[in-house]
DNA sequence: TAGTGGTCTAGACCACCAT
DNA sequence: TGGTGGTCTAGACCACTAT
């Protein structure tokens, strides 16, 4: 599959980034070790300081290794995936453990989950939003509420929700002081929305500079894009969030039958 | 959300390429349109060639620009997203239109399919696969089917399917010379293992240089990495199927009830 | 303070593309 | 052929980290 094999006329920093990317997957640089610095490299290995700089960048690319400014670049360990599915909107594991399914999911991993809601606004929302909802971005505004996911205080996902003004005026999720413990969504069944289908639009991209700011991502890790609706036991969508999570620690895992 | 206003200190690279990318989102550079060339872009803002260079880097990163070599820097346009979820497996779309779930989409999409195997080996599987297909790796081998999936000659997906040697042993799944036309899921069914249900894990990563290569996938695209696991309708896992997708193209769409 | 990565300069040559 | 991106050199200064 992978070829490693050296090929004529090749260039200084493939190659050196070759002979890096080879220590790594044999064990020789175990994850979390040091790489020469790139000085070392370049002297070690005949090239300018920039062309050991560019094999560096390629394997962060890859996301072999990451660059500490002031410390040195090390090699990234197989980071714990965190598996998100449709069990994430379970009844029962909200009634069972009384937890989000995200606290769930991190406290099953020995980390400590913390889930912050850092606005509550009511906005008129975008296109893709309101079709979605199934209503008139003009005549309906909605309450968007933005929450921060962390394990031991990394942040993890950021989920911004979206829910059409008439269904939560006055109701805890547009008030984050009434909010109380649990899930949102435990939230939304008290007001007679229980969530009984799901549809999710799953993609990947780059962080734009604010994810990469926001939620602290290494350089090349991209991020999952995953549009969430819920819909009602009449089959009515009454919320979207739109999660954005690290690729790196996060993973979705979706089970279900195959309809005729 | 996206913070565009000049900070103090701020990089010539950076400065620049928020300039370029204000040109960007503004629309004054559209979809296909042309940067001026790094020379260019140097000499105008009395930067270096590399700065100038740093900054281009830095949009390609962030999936804005394709460099092409030797002919200029191009603003990507919005890519048209092929969907794919557990309809995918649905047999009414096996027996209506003949056509594997792939073909269906990219001609829904006024575009020419095409899928190709390109080889199918019998191996000892890995222990991620052995373990998902509920077998013993070391008692059993599987059939390893990789298939490619281009859409106008362009490749789109690989997906590399592993099922028991038992099951497919003799059968046209384990010979591409009996294949036939319309979906491997079809050829399943016939050997009597019709996909029920299904497990799909979800994550994303930067491509592999071999996958950068083989799929053609410009820089700052990330690749959708999806385990697909089909169980028949005992619940009995029948196969594995490994894809890797360009997340520029491809998104996933799924559906699903929430269980109690 | 010494060592690290981050950035920048000012050149050079090469590989690719269109004309 | 001229213009483009791709790479490389050999320096320089800055920002961050650890001691």
């Amino acid at each position: 599959m992978t070829r490693e094999s050296p090929t004529e006329n090749e260039q200084p920093s493939r190659r050196l980034a070759r002979e890096l990317r080879g220590q790594i997957t044999a064990g020789d640089l175990a994850p979390g070790d040091k790489l020469p610095s790139e000085r070392a490299l370049a002297a070690e290995h005949g090239v300018a300081r920039n062309t050991a700089r560019e094999a560096v960048r390629l394997l962060a690319d890859e996301g072999l290794v990451t660059a500490e400014h002031g410390r040195g670049v090390f090699v990234r360990g197989k980071n714990r995936l965190m598996r998100f599915g449709q069990r994430r909107y379970a009844r029962t594991l909200r009634r069972e453990t009384g937890l989000s399914p995200y606290r769930a999911e991190v406290e099953a991993q020995g980390r400590t989950p913390r889930v912050e809601c850092t606005s509550i606004t009511r906005i008129t929302p975008a296109p893709e939003i309101a079709e979605r909802l199934g209503i008139d971005p003009e005549a309906e505004t909605v309450v968007r509420r933005e929450n921060w996911y962390y394990a031991d205080e990394e942040p993890m996902q950021v989920g911004v929700t979206y829910s059409p003004w008439h269904i939560v005026e006055g109701t805890p999720v547009a008030d984050s002081a009434k909010m109380g413990k649990g899930s949102l969504y435990a939230r939304f069944e008290e007001q007679g929305y229980a969530i009984t289908s799901i549809r999710e639009e799953v993609t990947a991209r780059m962080p734009t500079p604010s994810e990469v700011a926001g939620l602290a991502i290494p350089d090349g890790v991209p991020v999952l894009d995953v549009t969430h609706t819920g819909y009602d036991e009449h089959g009515r969508p009454f919320e979207v969030t739109v999660f954005v999570m690290r690729a790196d620690f996060n993973a979705l895992d979706y089970r279900m039958s195959v309809e005729d």
